[in-house]
DNA sequence: TTATAAGCGTAACAACTGTTACAAAGGGTG
DNA sequence: CACCCTTTGTAACAGTTGTTACGCTTATAA
């Protein structure tokens, strides 16, 4: 754990740190498709990390889903931050994109260090404004783009974080994400093709234009 | 000042903290619709809001506006926090939606007293946590609610900030807050005249169902 | 008073999105 | 192969939202 730890956040925090992570964390493997965090949910430990990906879905009292963003490598979850600080409830989902590996800390931890190392808090600091600005961005997305364009950005972005030009995924489960029904994913999509931006397959999309 | 801050942050900061905010900080009187922060301006202090109430906004690249909350009494812009400490630009327009009492903090201060005074990082970050749910809100009012619904929603919770159940305001204001057009809103607000919700004048519209 | 501009009401139509229904294609299993 | 289930394609229609156009009212100033 040390090795990757030194490696994917060993420019951010100093050395002391990064022990004391070392000391406390619990490194984790979790499979594509793992829920790591429901709504409602306590949380009593954030996660770093290391690598994979993280989806961060909004839902309503009706159950229907909304993709927020995804969370990559050298992130943390400042939602987890919120809940931890203010032993709140989770107000989002997070569900594995791919398979992630990641270090967990205690919430104790992660008060305690708040005072005690400047880079950590600097950290958590970074991380509210990253949040915040991917908050922003999925505001303009679902309040300024019609659905084709929310649809070719979303393809885009799944490509992107899966390093992979071709998405395994289902209309269905599209629609899902994006809070609308199968045909009108399925009717976008084959526009889409017809215009070269995409391949489409059973079960997976090629992203052409990227 | 000295009283407004004891009256309104007392019961958050130690006496201590709250001489320093007296010192260093500078009183200010905003008229309802002043600008107080556009989108792209370098922030080189926080405000901390004593009475009224600030409109935050959205912008494409297009010049199309869309609200994103109300800030009230007791609370400060967490965009600010996010832009002061990481000497970043402002991603949102912040207009008084009232006349405004606040009080501004150097950005010096405020990095100096988050590692001096727990209470100061206590509200920070629980500012971060306040925004980020709003945030939240904000996505499913647009993701997940009919325009009528938005509509409805905003004329309340406008009464509200205004402690006023009569909203001095035209359509084509609100429109522009919402993102749509005049016609659309004249279409809609007549729908909720007519089922009893409000009741319309010209320049103003009272909210019946509060 | 008349002129002018801002605000509002309404109709007609267009564009986009959502719903229902059904058919066809692909993949796996016995 | 026959069977079944999932996935995708497509048509037809409905509902919501956006656009254009025009007329009326109200406030204000000339």
């Amino acid at each position: 754990m040390l090795e990757q730890l030194k490696q994917h956040y060993g420019y951010l925090f100093e050395d002391e740190l990064i022990q004391e992570i070392n000391n406390v964390g619990t490194y984790k493997d979790i499979p594509e498709g793992f829920k790591l965090i429901e709504i409602g949910d306590y949380i009593k430990s954030m996660p770093l990390l290391v690598s994979g990906a993280i989806k961060i879905l909004r839902e309503d009292e009706d159950g229907d889903e909304l993709i927020l963003y995804f969370i990559e490598q050298g992130d943390t979850c400042a939602m987890t931050l919120s809940c931890c600080l203010g032993s709140s409830k989770s107000e989002i989902r997070a569900i594995a994109e791919t398979d992630t590996k990641l270090i967990m800390i205690p919430v104790a931890k992660m008060e305690e260090w708040l005072g005690k190392y400047k880079s950590w808090q600097q950290f958590v600091l970074q991380s509210y404004h990253n949040r915040m600005s991917e908050l922003l961005e999925a505001i303009d997305t679902i309040a300024f783009l019609k659905m084709d364009e929310r649809l070719f950005k979303y393809l885009k972005d799944k490509a992107m974080v899966n390093h992979n030009e071709v998405i395994h995924v289902t209309h269905q489960q599209i629609a899902r994400d994006l809070h609308t029904s199968r045909v009108v994913i399925s009717r976008l999509l084959k526009t889409l093709e017809i215009d070269g931006k995409i391949e489409l397959h059973r079960n997976n999309i090629k992203v052409l234009d990227l």
